[in-house]
DNA sequence: CGAGCTCTTGATTCTCGTCAAGAAGGGTGG
DNA sequence: CCACCCTTCTTGACGAGAATCAAGAGCTCG
């Protein structure tokens, strides 16, 4: 296992990665209650074991690059990843954040339609496209969960296109921090509920099609407001989440 | 066959629907060869004949309803649809086009994550998802190729969220037409293209997040710039369609 | 402990939205 | 077939919200 540090300009360093194939392996896997390895049945799980690969990385990685030929599905176990999409002049837009459970690579046909980069240390799992396809050919319903994983990832993109195309700067960071709140407590949000936010202002703000400082500027009145409360190490918490989602113009 | 004019404010009509369930009628199709059924075997779409209703649909009608369950797959065989998200005070973001081929349903889990609205008189195929269902469970082809069109609208979401988040008006208002010439010409684009554009500079401006006066504003100047050419009944050429390009930032 | 990211806040600018009005175009009914 | 009306399109004047520019404080990590 070695480490190649091929730099491109400052920003991060490319991938590298690491160890075993093994039988079964997805059983025991800390993701296997979670997204679509959830829906998959035992003997699914493990013919996908066989082809799957553990990879780890290390913050500000980029392990998918946009355009790249996409080779590879790869699942989340641990951390948490953004994609983006960018422009040649490096303006650039986050289109999602990847936390553990979360699939990757079915935005892509020939070629990856987004990049991916870790925003923080993570481990995600690997699997080859070509391997991928003999086994969606034995197990149907593994195609069956894909596909629907894609259609929500639909739903998903176009609530996100009405926030870029429609929703005022506030309008965005509520729905932002709403949408962590789901991410991280389901649908029973608790009182005063806690965010971890592991993406810095800059993501935040590429995230949402704004800038730091107009990202910074609306938690600092949210704050002022008694919206939030910002705690240390980038966690906030949501004082008024009825009020964050009037402010949102919730669709759902 | 009967109209049913349910008036909802003051916009358009409901859909009302018409006609004949038949077998192998898919073969005739004024779509057989494009979008998902080209890629579909006889046998393949002799089974979808038997399951599918062709709808004439008028101008103006709202056929799909945001949120409402998702029980039917539609497939646009003539006219113009325009899929779109909203918020509660009526703001829209138009998520996309759908011409002559194009598959509709897929960003859709229990309910509809859009709505669809017919821009001219249209055409469109229906199926119920329950029989779709049971025909895909039939033919693993079929659900392989809903997850390749699946895969290709996330790649064109990506796309547009870039575009919404971080392009300016006249990038923008680029990409769109270079965006529109591609639908209709493909990738051998002439000389001096002549695109017709069904929907109206409102819709444009829903298309990409902004405002009516804004695209009018930004085509005025690309007219005086010469590098396109309006002509009558919605129609403008393409005089430069390289300068086009240069401004909208393409990615690929 | 210090260099370089982050984050925040202020001042200023500017792009695009809003408001307004008139022209052009299309559809409908007489 | 024409007249009328309503929608669409364009253009101008103005304003607002977010971007840009700038500076300093706070963190992190090597």
């Amino acid at each position: 296992m070695r480490m190649q540090t091929e730099a491109l300009q400052i920003r991060p360093r490319r991938y590298i990665l690491s160890e075993r194939p093994d039988t079964s392996a997805c059983q025991m896997c800390e993701v296997r209650g979670r997204g679509l390895c959830s829906t998959l049945s035992d003997t699914e799980l493990d013919a996908l074991a066989l082809i799957s690969e553990r990879v780890k990385l290390s913050s500000a990685q980029i392990f998918i690059e946009e355009d790249a030929p996409a080779r590879y599905f790869y699942n989340v176990t641990s951390g948490m990843v953004k994609l983006y999409r960018s422009l040649p002049d490096g303006r650039r837009q986050i289109t999602g954040f990847a936390g553990p459970g979360h699939f990757l690579g079915l935005a892509a046909v020939k070629t990856y339609g987004f990049g991916a980069e870790t925003i923080e240390a993570s481990r995600v799992c690997r699997f080859s496209r070509a391997d991928f396809a003999r086994i969606t050919q034995q197990y149907p319903n593994l195609e069956r969960r894909l596909l629907a994983e894609a259609s929500h990832e639909l739903v998903i993109a176009n609530d996100q296109m009405l926030l870029l195309g429609r929703k005022t700067a506030r309008e965005r960071v509520a729905s932002f921090l709403l949408g962590r709140l789901e991410e991280d407590f389901g649908r029973v949000i608790p009182e005063m509920p806690q965010l971890h936010l592991p993406m810095i202002r800059n993501d935040i703000a590429d995230f949402l099609g704004l800038t730091v400082e107009t990202v910074s500027r609306t938690l600092s009145w949210m704050r002022k407001e008694n919206m939030i409360l910002s705690g240390r190490d980038h966690s906030i918490t949501i004082m008024a989440p009825d009020r964050l989602e009037a402010l949102a113009q919730l669709t759902l």
